[in-house]
DNA sequence: TCGGTCTGGTTGAACTCTCAACAAGAACAT
DNA sequence: ATGTTCTTGTTGAGAGTTCAACCAGACCGA
């Protein structure tokens, strides 16, 4: 079993580099929004998910896709913010099971206070950090990783559906 | 207090997308350690930060540094890997304070069980999709994303200095 | 219409992380 | 020496995430 395709030097330091960059940059986020606003960054993309839907409301299947998030975290976390008023849940009119989030006022001022020190993090952190041609280059790493990951899900299903 | 200065379209674009691959990618690895191995990747990378070292031992302080993780974190996480048999902790000779923490046999025995799935993974997803220049850009986007976070943490310092 | 299956959402337990508080030794000045 | 300060590492509580189990409603085929 030794035909593992083992890192070479040189993309052991890209990857770790990588890895490095992404953990500071998102620790930096997330203590920045906790400590300015009391929410983890999970929370914040909720709040501003549901603050760009129509009716400021969205499904929690919906809300779920939007925050690349799990149904049961977002469950758990939209309990949360219920809990701060932040958001509401009520049922769903056209099927039964379903359950709708909705921002509250006090849950989108919350967002509109929290917005500009997030932003300026991001700014800061990312865009003044990198040149035009590195953040076309960003663009087109992020594309190229997330069809991979893709073409790796759609497999994951493929071989779950042949049992 | 509307100087802020928000994201254009395309900047969110840039942004939204960066954060879905890393989300994505992330979690795609996490979970592949997590059912193949039963560990979270930052387990893993304690253990290989511990194999890599002299002695495949280090003082808890450098192995936080090594594994960019906060001291608090380690102590719990190095506690569990201590129940599992994979690491063990003793007294450090020159410093009374410190602990070291040590790989065991059996610890680098699961390591060496968890590499290849584990690189496999980072290899298909992250070098098998992205051509030689988009590496060599990865790499700089790294570096100056890590600079960037680096002058942030100096202002930090030097804040919490004036006080 | 009825049984089987699938989907939407919630829940509780186990696990991990964060934060603040703490204990104890080192470092250093007076 | 002695007291202050800094560093090292641990701990407990609270918060967030994951996973498996579950219920209820929708969907679908006989």
């Amino acid at each position: 079993m030794s035909d593992v395709r083992w890192l070479s030097a040189e993309e052991q330091r890209v990857w770790r580099g990588f890895r490095t960059a992404v953990m500071k940059f998102t620790e930096h986020l997330d203590r920045q929004l906790q400590r300015d606003s009391g929410m983890p960054m999970a929370y914040y993309e909720i709040l501003v998910a549901l603050s760009e839907a129509p009716e400021r409301a969205l499904r929690m299947s919906e809300l779920a896709l939007a925050c690349h998030s799990s149904r049961s975290r977002l469950s758990h976390a939209v309990a949360k913010l219920e809990k701060e008023g932040w958001v509401v849940r009520r049922a769903c009119a056209s099927d039964r099971r379903g359950s709708v989030a909705e921002l509250t006022d006090e849950g989108f001022a919350v967002l509109e206070a929290a917005a500009p020190g997030h932003v300026t993090a991001v700014r800061e952190q990312l865009f003044d950090v990198l040149t035009p041609a590195q953040l076309q280059s960003l663009r087109e790493i992020s594309a190229a990783m997330e069809n991979g990951l893709a073409g790796e899900c759609a497999q994951v299903r493929a071989e779950i559906g042949e049992f």
